[in-house]
DNA sequence: AATGAATGAGAATTCATTCAT
DNA sequence: GATGAATGAATTCTCATTCAT
């Protein structure tokens, strides 16, 4: 009560040992009923019913039914950049590096098709509240495709006549496109395999230095 | 209900001239307040104040709010369908093409940042309804991208490895993603031309065939 | 929309002739039923019951269950305050003004049970809400008396040594307290006629002046 | 819900001494919360804050939230009532007695401010629930008033054409409604001094017999 | 055809109360 | 006895839709 008057997410954490997983058992229903109903047509209860919590509890740990998706975000976007920066890492060349991206964001999201409809559609769904929200994570997660491409411009592999952040735009539109129809579509998984090695050469090749 | 196969809009304005408009002013009205607050944020109420009509108006042109959105992609997406075929046809070349492809739409909705907005960010507002109603529309709006590909592809002019339809929506997404950061950013419309040279420029180049 | 942003109640005041009386029949209504439960215990769903109207018209025409209840002081106590000016007015000594208000006020309730239980024991319902609109509507109606001691004070009939306001605040507490007692007992008009005319005997004498 | 008859408060503090006072803590917080923002506005988890004990405490010592409300003036009144007895007591006069109340009462709440909002505020907020519980104890506490008059009234100090119990009604209200609107308003103690020799000098004066 | 007052189903949120620890 | 996380019934308010005028 001493910090009262905050404005973000309450956060019960229980006795010490144990229910710390309420939370997350929330964040992982409610992801699976936006991905079925989007989030306007979802209920509260519909969350806490796939949660297996009381409806009450959700106010627990979350602020309001907004408060849910913007968790979602920042949880697993934040996840997501991590996972991208340290297998970006890994790679030797910007090439590899472009590949990674593509490949794990769709591997990533093929393997959990219900984040993958959370992001891309739900991303949408409230401009307002997610344009305050979202848009920085979002901005960081561009960050890190577009310091590849600027990385590949210095070295020389990269034409130097785009954008970064530009074709950063470019590049995310196409795995987003592609992951929105592939989620919406019947979603088989050698689809979006097939898809991704196909964005990932129209971009290396699209992307590459006139000498390269 | 009862009759739930019905045609969607009742459509009164019989003969053909004359207050047929009303409709028109419904649909422009809702672009309007779609692109500002959002499909579901919207209340019906607020299209017909934004239409000049009366709330009781919008059902004499339309079966209930999902109709009014409804409508909107499909009159705006079968003009702009129309509107790109006419222009392609007039181009020589397929790069030219896929340069008009990409101008075209960016340009267009450049001078109509609202329909932009609707059609990018709501598009994806009521998973289920659109996933039925909006789909088709919009696969025929990528079947023409795809045959522009695949007509390059025919003329030697693009590479085979690459499936026409991955890569018409790899580059639709690049599109509405740019259009989608575009929109919800602060919008200079030199951005947005700057990132459409760009984009031509990167397709182009990553669709070219070997030899090309 | 043009005076969107104002704080009082909305107000339909439909097509022309007739249901006008929809606001009137509701305040009516929420005497009735805040007279029997008190506010709190009183569901919105109950006030529109008893006006025989739909809950959301309840929302037509007040903002929201406490804009009732303060309405219902602001409309009352007005006409209490303008029927005691009229019929003080028509009174030649300032002893048959005290008597008049007296038992103007004790009759007037007691012809209207509901509306005065509502007003001796809802008024103090919801603290904060009422202190800041019911209480000038409240401090207009002490003026009516103090003005009137005030006045016999001048002309010599009442004694100069008490406070008018002050005095004015302690009639009007026993006649409260008199019809809180009454009203939450089994009140039997007999009993309130008694009591109206000991109220005035007392205060009459305990105001009068040495000499009178 | 069952039992509906049960004894009120469960009362643990077993031998007589040692945590006893949990249950006056808890009395003292709800005094303190009900004060500020009335009986309804008040949530349990305030009272616990208040108190400085856990949710789930209160239930302990109280059946339920209702049941806090009771006690208080179960409690204060009977306190109040004792006093009054004593002080009387030590009164030569009648008129000493009259006016030892009211000098008693506003003191007293003088010194408790909030116990005042309560009593005066609080006391009508649950009409049902009062009625049945508080009703009896307020009963007790007029007739002890009730009881002077009558006293003085054979004795010939006080004229006999009042009803006593009426005139203690009346003076109770006085003394509420000037209660009222002190603890609402300002508050200033010189105030409410002011007001109580006022009161006393009225209702002397107003009840003396005619050769008093 | 047009209107907009009225409707009432639907949903988010609150909070008294319980009970496992 | 004490705790406070969890519960879920209860209630306000919104807003798409209807229909009398």
């Amino acid at each position: 009560m001493s910090e009262g008057k905050e404005e973000s997410a309450p956060a019960p954490s229980p006795g010490g040992r144990g229910s710390g997983d309420k939370r997350e058992r929330i964040l992982r229903g409610a992801i699976r009923v936006f991905a079925r109903n989007g989030f306007y047509k979802t209920r509260v209860s519909e969350i806490a019913e796939a949660a297996g919590v009381a409806d009450g509890t959700i106010y627990l740990y979350f602020k309001n039914k907004d408060d849910v998706l913007i968790s979602i975000f920042e949880d697993r976007l934040d996840a997501l950049i991590r996972v991208l920066k340290r297998e970006i890492a890994k790679c030797q060349t910007v090439e590899e590096k472009v590949e990674k991206i593509i490949h794990l964001q769709l591997d990533l999201l093929e393997t959990e098709r219900d984040l993958a409809e959370v992001i891309t559609v739900n991303l949408r769904q409230s401009s307002r509240l997610l344009k305050e929200y979202a848009a920085p994570k979002f901005e960081a997660y561009l960050q890190v495709i577009a310091h590849v491409i600027s990385e590949g411009q210095t070295s020389g592999v990269f034409r130097n006549d785009v954008h970064p952040v530009g074709a950063a735009r470019a590049l995310w539109g196409s795995l987003d496109g592609t992951l929105m129809t592939w989620a919406l579509g019947d979603a088989k998984p050698s689809t979006l395999r097939k898809a991704s090695t196909n964005i990932a050469s129209i971009f290396l090749r699209g992307l590459a230095a006139e000498g390269g």
